[in-house]
DNA sequence: TAGATTGTTAATCGATTAACAATC
DNA sequence: TAGATTGTTAATCGATTAACAATC
């Protein structure tokens, strides 16, 4: 895309960010952790790759893979120690700081986060709550709704630095852009569009409809499968038959 | 893994299911699918592969070859018809039927799920809302909550095709379990494990946590730039430097 | 015909997998 | 020492990208 740049300060900045930790290998290190907090909660002290890798729902190999990324953090003939193991995957994620995170649309699925026990124990707490609607000024979840007029000076106040969007789809994009402008650079999106960023800004995407639509195209090929429509195995059968 | 199998009959569901469109391109198909659902409630009736990429945040290039394996439903030097391709996607992603979904575990989240209205105007029709606790016989968007106790019985009764699990942790295996033997092959799935489940059940998962861990660990490496505190950088600038 | 844009090819890139030497 | 298991290598696989011939 660029011509060689032979200056080291003006270099892209996909080295500096990555460093080396392949992205879908991020996307599975907060499985290995979850699937080590639980191992550890049922009192196991060390864990062999197969165990890890059963658990987590990944091969033995790959589970390897993605932890020598990290460095050599296993024993040989033996596995690896699980709270050391604990240890070097939240640091890796960042997670031994906490981060401040704010949900902007609180309504059902809104409060559904906002009750959600389980951030607080992996290091994110939600410390505001902005909406437009009524519900701005009641208490949920501990926190007084505030009203999105003020969202440039609650981010700023709260230290925000990860923000949930889970508005309509038709307020997500000047949300986005309002948030982008007050510095946010982490985003979480459930509103059902796709959000334009500048470059820097990361954006993860939960879409529902999505997931299910996923489920549906795989389901249709079971049932067209099963009643036998499926051109290419049906010709494919013949072939293999006559042979 | 398996050795060699010379007998069509007995091979492989993997290439029945996919027939050669690749995992990356059904997971975009349905974010290209609401793009053009959107640009049609805009007016259009034409557009073109850097139109509706730019729409759906990925290149041209990609969505040309994403849609080539559908098809051909473009013309060069036009674009593709906006009303014809939702069509050819909706056909592809399984969306002419109605999908019959139940919701178990009906706390805060699936209490957002089921009243959730981006479901059905995309093929999804809940039909069944299961619980354990006290919520069992109330009514929630129109639906009167179950117990899990009658599970199979539902799931048969509703004819359910994709069931949700919105439950806690600890709950969500056993009835995932139950979900299975019942004869439910597609899963989306809130609860924060790893479902174990035999071949030919397909599991979609949505961590809200991993999320947001996938965004600290980004968050991090940022600060960590800005600061110089990465040390490859710092030591290949140095190397840079003297040369 | 000239301009525009698709569909496809070939090159590149990144992720997965299997195997095994290293080593506890 | 013998058995077990990691960390790494090399091969394979699948996805992305750029470029352009085909064609409206």
């Amino acid at each position: 895309m660029s011509p060689s740049r032979p200056n080291g300060l003006s270099r892209q900045p996909r080295n500096v960010v990555s460093r080396g930790i392949p992205e879908a290998t991020v996307a599975r290190l907060p499985v290995y952790l979850r699937a080590l907090v639980s191992l550890a909660e049922r009192g196991a002290t060390t864990v062999s790759s197969e165990e890890l890798a059963a658990a987590a729902g990944v091969t033995s190999a790959k589970l390897r893979k993605d932890l020598s990324h990290l460095g050599s953090y296993g024993t040989r003939g033996v596995g690896y120690e699980v709270e050391y193991l604990v240890y070097q995957i939240s640091r890796e994620l960042g997670l031994s700081q906490d981060w401040r995170v704010a949900i902007v649309g609180i309504g059902n699925l809104g409060h559904a986060l906002a009750n959600y026990g389980g951030f607080a124990s992996r290091g994110f707490r939600v410390v505001a709550l902005l909406d437009a609607g009524e519900v701005v000024g009641e208490k949920v979840a501990g926190l007084t709704v505030a009203s999105v007029d003020d969202l440039e000076h609650v981010v700023k106040e709260q230290e925000v630095s990860i923000a949930v969007i889970a508005t309509p789809g038709a307020a997500a994009q000047p949300l986005c852009d309002r948030l982008v402008a007050a510095g946010i650079t982490s985003i979480l999106n459930f509103a059902p569009v796709v959000l334009q960023v500048p470059e820097g800004v990361k954006v993860r995407k939960v879409d529902l409809s999505t997931e299910l639509q996923i489920l549906a195209f795989h389901e249709q090929r079971k049932s067209a499968a099963v009643l036998g429509i499926d051109a290419d195995v049906v010709a494919q059968a013949f072939v293999e038959a006559a042979q």
